[in-house]
DNA sequence: AAGACACGCAACCGCAAACAA
DNA sequence: ATTGTTTGCGGTTGCGTGTCT
């Protein structure tokens, strides 16, 4: 149920459209986000501010960023969260609650929004019917509790609905995650700008695979997987072969490129 | 066929932390 | 030490689409 983008001067809330300076809001246009994503392709990060200027977007900072967090990155999966995924998620909600980002970022592909969502769209709703179900009064709704703590019929109907995911024993996180970085290495625009994408790409050290796309006008993009990035340790464990298959697993295949556009 | 309702997703808002001047 | 700016996060809202009546 993908919305299209009513994009254009009429999304952005209410802007009435004569003024060129106002900031635009609402949904992206496919041409905004190709300047976003050129933009940062090309030119990397430095404030998020200037990334909006330099692209010659009337946005944001904070909306370019989110929309290249959640939308744009090239390391995003595209595909539907996965029952393993969901019992992931359950997993993770129960022992780091709603910190949707520290949820995220075990979950490589995934952004913070998408599992909030997610949550509160579904999970939240089956723990509550379940709940229901399950005979305990109180409000099936809940309205705004997302926590975790939770009243005893509710707590059971989470407990059958997590089993899964506790007994499946959802794969050890392995000590490292691929991640994916961009970095334009053919026929680079204006000369001399750099081409090391920044902010996105700080922590990665070294390049494993590699795909391509192509962004502009002629200009090959290349995306390379990175898989030595360090994670905390308090999470992570050193399991021979969890890498593969979490990477088999989460990560089936390159999912840039094709799907961008 | 048409309207009402429910659902899912994208994006905004407000706040707090981090950082820079 | 203070102030201003930027970034990151979680909660919430708005809207397009699908389904039901």
């Amino acid at each position: 149920m993908v919305r299209k983008p009513s994009h254009g001067d009429t999304a952005g809330a209410g802007n009435g459209g004569t003024e060129a300076t106002k900031e635009r809001k609402g949904l992206w246009s496919p041409e905004e986000d190709e300047r976003l994503f050129a933009q940062i392709t090309y030119h990397g990060v430095s404030t998020w501010s200037s990334v909006a200027q330099l692209a010659g977007l009337r946005r944001s900072g904070k909306s370019c960023r989110l929309r290249w967090m959640n939308y744009l990155r090239p390391d995003l999966k595209k595909e539907p969260i996965s029952k393993r995924e969901e019992e992931i998620i359950i997993s993770l909600q129960r022992s780091l609650g709603n910190r949707w980002s520290a949820i995220a970022a075990r979950m490589p592909g995934r952004t913070d929004n998408e599992i909030k969502n997610y949550w509160n769209s579904r999970i939240r709703k089956r723990l509550n019917a379940a709940a229901k179900s399950g005979g305990g009064g109180g409000d099936g709704g809940s309205s705004s509790s997302t926590e975790p703590a939770a009243p005893a019929a509710e707590e059971k109907a989470e407990a059958e609905l997590t089993n899964a995911a506790t007994e499946a024993a959802p794969l050890p996180i392995p000590a490292r995650f691929p991640m994916f970085a961009c970095q334009v290495l053919d026929g680079a625009g204006d000369g001399g700008s750099e081409s090391t994408p920044s902010s996105t790409t700080s922590t990665q050290q070294n390049s494993g695979d590699e795909s391509e796309a192509s962004v502009g006008d002629s200009d090959t993009i290349h995306f390379l997987s990175f898989d030595d990035l360090d994670y905390p340790a308090d999470f992570l464990v050193d399991v021979p072969g969890a890498m593969d298959a979490w990477e088999s697993e989460l990560y089936p295949a390159n999912p840039m490129s094709s799907s961008l556009y």
